[in-house]
DNA sequence: TGACCGTTAAACAATC
DNA sequence: CGATTGTTTAACGGTC
């Protein structure tokens, strides 16, 4: 049996076919690694018995940056040296890197989460492990071979795993109809099979499937609850994290599947507050957004997140409250309760655009009702989807390739300028619903609350 | 209870 | 020829 790129060592037989040809049947799989402890021992309420004093560790984003971020270079290359998923899988409690400024003191924690992750299994179906794979690779296409080695990568746990999730893999590829085969160039001659892409007609379905995954109560943000969340029902908004706490992804580029991994890999308690930096990422898939630039964590305890936003250049929102050209500006989230306001709002921004590409918003985040209807359709084929929308920019009759990647980013800065008015004021709104201060803001604040601890100190 | 989904296993053909 | 890839079918458990 041939290597298998990227593969550790350690891999035995991939082939089931190898062992199965040789009798020798993979144990069967056991589900005592299951990631249970995903909802066994809630982080939030963990976060709920913190005092006052804990903000930092509530706010400090370390964990994204060391745990996470560090997985993935800018960009669609990345070579992760370990699992993202270590918080999900772990124990539920927050790891001591959130403790303030103790970002060097965490690695042996962070190498007992890691050897947690091995363990345990990842919390997506493969569908969605597939579709993460190919959305971090620069083509947006992965041959088989590929996916194994990206899940691999970053699922150890795949790698002493029975060899049966390969057959899943390609079970899943084949039959999803999420996942597209494109035939290799002819100058490549090398290379078996074909390669694999999302089609982009369900990409938004399958963004909604990795946030079912891990934001069940996500229609909290599109439907306004009949109360408040628990998460958010106590403890009044709190201060600004200090700039410099920020995690340090300042100029540099993530794209929206890496994103969206690290939101679904983040601590149960700043999953929430990472929801307004998923809308903004849902508009970055359908709109203007170029790129998320910074991540924070504002409040563990209640919607707070704070996310800087680039857009294009020269696609700088303008006749807003923010200059949101600007790439020092931070978004600050705002009251939990505003999230209705928020929400309709939002979603009146959406209606108006729709004709845009925005509408697919309102796929992403319909109803959960709707949402699991959607669903349980195996991501319809839907002809009108909304992510056809895309094609024609809002009835253009320009043809997009299918099958054949992804609409790029070049693709979506040939909208048409209305449109992006539109995306841009919808996007404002988003943004300035979410409560926007301008980094000379918050670092006003953040040296207040700083030089008051030093005082208090 | 049934439909649906995700997973796993298996078999097989095609391809490299 | 063996390994890999791709397809198909079936069974099972969980969820709704």
């Amino acid at each position: 049996m041939g290597p298998i790129i990227g593969m550790t060592p350690d891999k035995k037989a991939e082939t089931p076919g190898l062992q199965e040809r040789a009798g020798l049947r993979p144990a069967p799989c056991g589900t005592g690694t299951l990631p249970e402890a995903e909802s066994a021992a809630s982080p939030r309420a963990t976060s709920l018995d913190r005092g006052p004093g804990d903000d930092e560790e509530l706010t400090n984003l370390n964990w994204l940056h060391e745990n996470l971020l560090q997985n993935f270079t800018l960009g669609s290359e990345a070579q992760p040296s370990v699992s993202p998923l270590f918080d999900i899988e772990g124990d539920g409690v927050p790891p001591p890197s959130f403790s303030s400024s103790s970002s060097s003191s965490s690695s042996s924690s962070l190498a007992g989460r890691e050897k947690d992750s091995l363990k345990s299994k990842p919390p997506y179906s493969f569908s969605l492990l597939i579709y993460m794979a190919i959305e971090q690779s620069p083509n947006k296409c992965l041959p088989v071979k590929e996916i194994y080695s990206w899940i691999l990568e970053h699922f150890p746990y795949f790698s002493s795993a029975p060899t049966g999730w390969k057959n899943s893999v390609r079970h899943n590829l084949s039959l999803n109809k999420c996942f597209r085969k494109v035939e290799r160039s002819l100058g490549k001659a090398n290379g078996k099979g074909s390669l694999w892409c999302v089609d982009p007609e369900y990409r938004p379905n399958l963004i909604q499937a990795l946030k079912k995954q891990h934001f069940p109560s996500a229609h909290a943000f599109c439907t306004p609850p009949a109360s408040p969340p628990r998460y958010c029902a106590s403890s009044p908004p709190r201060h600004l994290i200090p700039q410099d706490q920020s995690c340090s992804l300042k100029e540099s580029d993530i794209d929206a599947a890496t994103a969206m991994m690290l939101l679904n890999s983040a601590p149960e308690q700043h999953r929430m507050e990472c929801l307004y930096l998923e809308f903004v990422l849902s508009l970055n898939y359908c709109s203007r957004i170029e790129s998320v630039a910074s991540v924070r964590v504002i409040d563990g305890e209640r919607s707070h997140a704070l996310c800087l936003c680039l857009f294009a250049a020269g696609r700088a929102v303008q006749d807003r409250p923010m200059d949101l050209s600007r790439p020092e500006v931070a978004v600050v989230s705002s009251d939990p309760k505003e999230d209705h306001n928020y929400s309709a709002s939002f979603q009146r921004c959406v209606s108006r655009c729709s004709t845009s590409s925005l509408s697919s918003l309102d796929e992403g985040y319909q109803p959960a009702s709707q949402a699991r209807r959607a669903g349980s359709e195996g991501f319809h084929s839907d002809e009108d989807s909304d992510l056809a929308e895309e094609r024609g920019g809002g009835g253009g009759s320009a043809p997009r390739p299918r099958a054949k990647g992804p609409p790029g980013k070049k693709a979506r800065r040939e909208a048409k300028p209305e449109i992006d008015e539109e995306l841009k004021e919808a996007a404002g709104s988003l943004l300035h619903l979410a409560g926007i201060r301008t980094c000379l803001d918050a670092s006003r604040r953040t040296a207040k609350s700083k030089s008051r601890k030093r005082d208090q100190s």
